[in-house]
RNA sequence: GGCUGGAUGGCAGAGUGGUUAUGCAGCGGACUGCAACUCCGUGUACGCCGGUUCGAUUCCGACUCCAGCCUCCA
């Protein structure tokens, strides 16, 4: 198996720390607004990383944590009259439903910042006994970037060509305007906790290399997160937690790519965002985890409302070809028809996760599902048990055909007992031989969105996708 | 300006030094009362210019354009 590492900015060969397990750490969410798709993205790759790790045998630890105390999280309690836990909270309640919805799975371990103070505080205290860090007078605590040897090596950073570029503002309590905070202090009023500094708040940057560090140790395998996370972020954590523990901090880093609107990054400042609960108030939950799996994790997506329907329609031929199979697990039969995708699948998956490969795969495996079905009946079960099985790991395909075709009960324009009695007074259109009168039924119910699907079992009826209107 | 990526058929999106990605859409055929679903067949796509090579979309170099990071952002 081999994973892109953005360190060494090559696809490396991956071999565990320690045999059989992986540790994993992901940044996660500022929980002070809704998740939007770029959120979503980076929960999607990192749980369908994890669940093909399981599957594949690894023991998997996947630690995401929560920054649930930071500037943008005091000023909007402030401008809501709200307190920090209460939104905190609320944002954290909001992301697990938005997570359930995705399918994504929760993480073994949801570390909170103000759960590890203790371990933040004491690992800056170790940095500066290291002479890595320093308090001001102003009781803020930097890190001293210039003593960090490797600092700009996830980057490919160059200090003093960064120091020419730099946009900091001048901040006569740094040493050097390279120089980031570890502890910020209080203002009046502010949140805050008591440290050997005076009272303050953890820097954003500390307390993943706390959180993760605690939870997986001072080196683990796999760190991974959004696309602007690399930097400052992730070069600051190499910083602290190496100078800290004097060992590797992670083995492997791995970063999404970006969501975008009309080509450019969807972001919260740049305010072109959607959450992900206003997409989900007008597509199947699948559909968009679908369009977020159907492209590589690296790639950057862009987002489009004709993308989602496109999703939709690949997904209905999955589910076209499910539908009126028994799933039942197979006893004897052909096995070696339905391993042959499976392999091809795992080849794809092992090589840096190339979700749109094994997509691929899955396709072909439909194809010769729809051509069992009519010719081959006994392998039938057997390779839709296989293609829902591949579809799992991909967290797909878990939905009851008809129940994905028909979509959502809610936005259906007619009820369902009308649209039943309809295909029933066409049947007996079609029996008397009526078919003006049967088609006439079956345009009126087309008009409305809702295609018929004859059958020699009977008639079944499905919601088109939804044209390109988000 | 520095540092990362990227440019593939009508659209989306993988991949490869010489042979079919895949999905949607299109076209032809089968099935069907007609459709839908499905099956079979079908498209000489690889930004531009050079170089290496028997052969490059794939390797190397220049160029153009796009995006990201360098400031909070997944």
């Amino acid at each position: 198996m081999q994973i892109y590492n953005t360190l060494t900015r090559r696809k490396e060969p991956f071999t565990p720390i320690e045999p059989g397990k992986v540790r994993m750490y992901v940044c996660g969410m500022t929980v002070y607004d809704y998740c939007h798709l770029g959120h979503a993205r980076v929960m999607v790759a990192f749980d369908v990383i994890s669940r093909y790790l399981r599957q594949r045998g690894f023991d998997v630890t996947y630690v995401r944590n929560i920054t649930d105390i930071d500037d943008k999280i005091l000023k909007r309690a402030s401008d809501n009259q709200e307190s920090i836990t209460a939104l905190t909270e609320r944002m954290i309640e909001a992301m697990h439903e938005d997570e359930a919805r995705l399918s994504v799975l929760p993480p073994d371990m949801e570390p909170r910042a103000t759960g590890y103070i203790g371990d933040i505080i004491a690992m800056v205290e170790t940095l500066i006994a290291k002479e890595f860090a320093y308090a001001a007078d102003n009781g803020d605590v930097y890190y001293r970037v210039r003593k960090f040897e490797g600092y700009g090596k996830l980057n490919n950073r160059d200090l003093d060509a960064m120091r020419s570029g730099a946009r900091v503002e001048v901040d006569t309590h740094k040493e050097d305007p390279l120089d980031f905070v570890l502890w910020k202090a209080a203002k009046p009023g502010e949140a805050s906790w008591s440290s050997p500094w005076g009272d303050g708040r953890p820097g954003w940057h500390i307390e993943c290399s706390a959180m993760s560090t605690c939870c997986l140790g001072d080196t683990f395998d796999i760190h991974g997160g959004g696309p602007d996370l690399t930097f400052p972020h992730h070069e600051n954590e190499i910083a602290q937690s190496e100078a800290a523990t004097g060992k590797t901090y992670v083995h492997t880093w791995m970063h999404a790519g970006a969501v975008r609107i009309n080509h450019e990054k969807m972001s919260k400042s740049l305010g072109n965002f959607f959450t992900i609960r206003e997409v989900l108030a007008h597509h199947d939950p699948e559909v968009v985890r679908y369009l977020l799996v159907a492209s590589h994790y690296r790639s950057p997506i862009n987002y489009t409302p004709e993308s989602l329907s496109d999703a939709r329609k690949s997904l209905e031929r999955f589910y076209n070809a499910l539908e009126g199979v028994a799933l039942e697990t197979p006893q004897a039969e052909d096995k070696d028809l339905s391993s042959r995708f499976c392999e091809r699948f795992g080849a794809s998956m092992d090589d840096d996760f190339n979700t749109p490969e094994a997509l691929s795969v899955m396709f072909d495996l439909a194809r010769e599902l729809n051509r069992a079905k009519k010719e081959d009946p006994e392998n039938a079960p057997m390779l839709a048990f296989e293609l829902k099985r591949l579809g799992g790991i991909l967290g797909l395909l878990q939905q009851d055909p008809e129940v994905f075709l028909k979509g959502q009960p809610a936005g259906l324009s007619l009820p369902e007992k009308e649209i039943e009695a309809r295909i029933v007074a066409r049947a007996e259109a079609k029996k008397a031989k009526d078919f003006a009168k049967a088609d006439a039924i079956r345009d009126e119910l087309a008009a409305q969105g809702i295609v018929l699907k004859d059958s020699r079992e009977g008639t079944t009826w499905v919601v088109e996708a939804p044209d390109a209107s988000a």
